[in-house]
This record gives C-alpha cells, structure tokens and sequence, in this order.
DNA sequence: CCCAATAGTTGATATAGTCAACTATACGCT
DNA sequence: AGCGTATAGTTGACTATATCAACTATTGGG
C-alpha cells in the first residue's frame, strides 16, 4: 500500500495518529479525546492562560473549546479563575487531579510518540518536524 | 507560534490542511470534502476499484465510505456496475462529469500543494513523505 | 458616559464517524 | 446438490465533532 502523494500521506498519517492516541487514551483514561489532550498541553505550557489563547493556538472554533473547557473544569482537572485587572479573561490552571492525570498522560504519549518513530532516527524526526512547521507557516501566512 | 512536539506539529498540520482543501474544494466545487477527494483519488488510480478497497485504502468505517459513494453516484460522477464474475463486486469508474472534474481537482489540488511546500526542496518533500509512511507503517504494525 | 472591541457562553444545526443488524452473493465442503 | 460460512455492500440509530450566529459581561478609548 504505497503512500505516493503528500495529501494521501498526510490524511493518512493524521487518521491512524487520531486514532491511535484515542486508542491509549480511551484505554487509559475518562472520556478525554485527543482535543482535550492538546488543550492540556496548552494548559501546562501556557503561563496565564486563556480559553482564547486555546483558539488561537489550535485555530478551532471558540465554540468548541468552550464546551471542551466545561468538560475538562466538570471532571474536575481544570479550574478557571478571573483575571484580577481584566474580568472577561478566565484564567485556566490545572487543578490537583489535573497534574496528577497530566503526568500520566505524558508518559503514554511518548509510548505513542515511540512507537511512530520506530526505525527513524532523531535527526529525521527532526527534519519531519521542521517541515511540518514550515509547511503550517505557508499555509497560514498565504491563506488570509 | 513555535511547533515544538510531533503530535502538534502532526495536528495542527492536519486540522490546517483539512481547512484550506475544504476552502479550495468549496470555492470551487460543488459539496465536495476532503474525503470526497481522496476516493476520487482511490478510484482514479485503483482499476476494478470497489468499495472494499476504498475501506481498505481510507481505513474509514465502511458505512461512511457507503454514504459517501452515494453522494458521488447522486452527482453523477462516479457510476457503479457490478463485476461480472462476482455480483457482490460493485466496481466503481468516473462518469465523463467525474473525469472533467477530476482534472479540475488536480489543479486544484497542486496548488494546494504548491503552497504547502513552498520554500522546500523537493528532497524535503520527499523525506517528508518517507517519514510519514514510515510513521503510518509503524503505526499500523504495531496496532492489533 | 457612551461606543466599539474583546472574552466567553449558549442554542441550533451541520458534518463526520461508529456500531450493529441486515441482504445478497459466493465459496468450500461433505 | 445443499448447508454453513465468509464477503461486499447497505441501512438505521446513534455519538462525536465542528460551525454559525446571537447573546452577556466587561473593558478601554474618545
């Protein structure tokens, strides 16, 4: 089954890695979908952040992560708090459970991350990640 | 914005190239999506292509490829016939409309492309693609 | 003080993806 | 031949994701 063109290997890549961490994540964890990882992500990598700082770095619809927040503050792995100087921003932090359950998705992740990049080496996944970066850069930059 | 992590990269590279071919593909055509496309593709360049190998190619849920076959034949762009040899065979082949928008579609499409790798080599798009297959390959073999 | 802008929420609706049951044909077998 | 089983495809019911538009609450600028 040869991959030929960038599109077919891009689709490909992106439903299999879909469904993979929905796999582990399923396995593992309460519900949370593979959006609701990368919001964590945002979460922890993001000093002071917002539901809007979310929408921007994924580029959804605000609605979506506004229910996805509600999910994730109802299991009790988030909790919001309003800015001191600005009362629209609600500030997302992770709760106790949220930090406890964070670390333990980290560790799955890289057994997914792993086994993709079986057979490649570092430098390679490198380069693939570069490219990709430079390839979400022309789009969004050319497409206003 | 910096891409640090595979599966962002992955993700983001995902959701942003669904976004620009559904906007390419709506600005031009009629109703057509993503996957619409890539089983345009399957059937362009599987000969006695059946649904099966569309399900097989996709590794979508066979109902959905069902539906959207439907939807193909209802525009009359894709006709289906069954095989002589085995009438549980529907072999699937363009319509004349479906030929002259498939050559519509590759343009299209190339400038999609073009877009995405502007700034690249064509030995980056390549190692690209290989990595990609890799990864697809990794993920599938190691997936019961 | 009013207005436009911003952050977030909600309802309605559309699209995509999944699961299970079903039909019809084909294949292998004794 | 006739039976059981496998395969190709279809359908219904459902869940999950995604999108649009309208709305509230707050802010900052004139």
């Amino acid at each position: 089954m040869p991959q030929t063109s960038l599109s077919s290997a891009l689709f490909t890549l992106a439903q299999s890695y879909r469904v993979t961490v929905r796999k582990a994540i399923n396995a593992n964890e309460l519900g949370l979908n593979a959006l609701h990882v990368r919001c964590l992500h945002i979460i922890a990598e993001t000093q002071h952040c917002t539901a809007n700082d979310i929408v921007a770095k994924t580029g959804r619809d605000k609605a979506q992560i506004a229910r996805l927040l509600k999910e994730l503050i109802k299991l009790e792995l988030v909790s919001k708090c309003a800015d001191e100087n600005d009362k629209r921003c609600l500030i997302l932090s992770f709760t106790e459970q949220g930090n406890a359950l964070f670390s333990r998705l980290e560790v799955a992740e890289q057994e997914v991350d792993a086994k993709l990049c079986q057979g490649l080496t570092d430098q390679q996944v490198r380069d693939f990640i570069a490219i990709a970066t430079t390839m979400i850069e022309n789009i969004n930059h050319n497409t206003p």
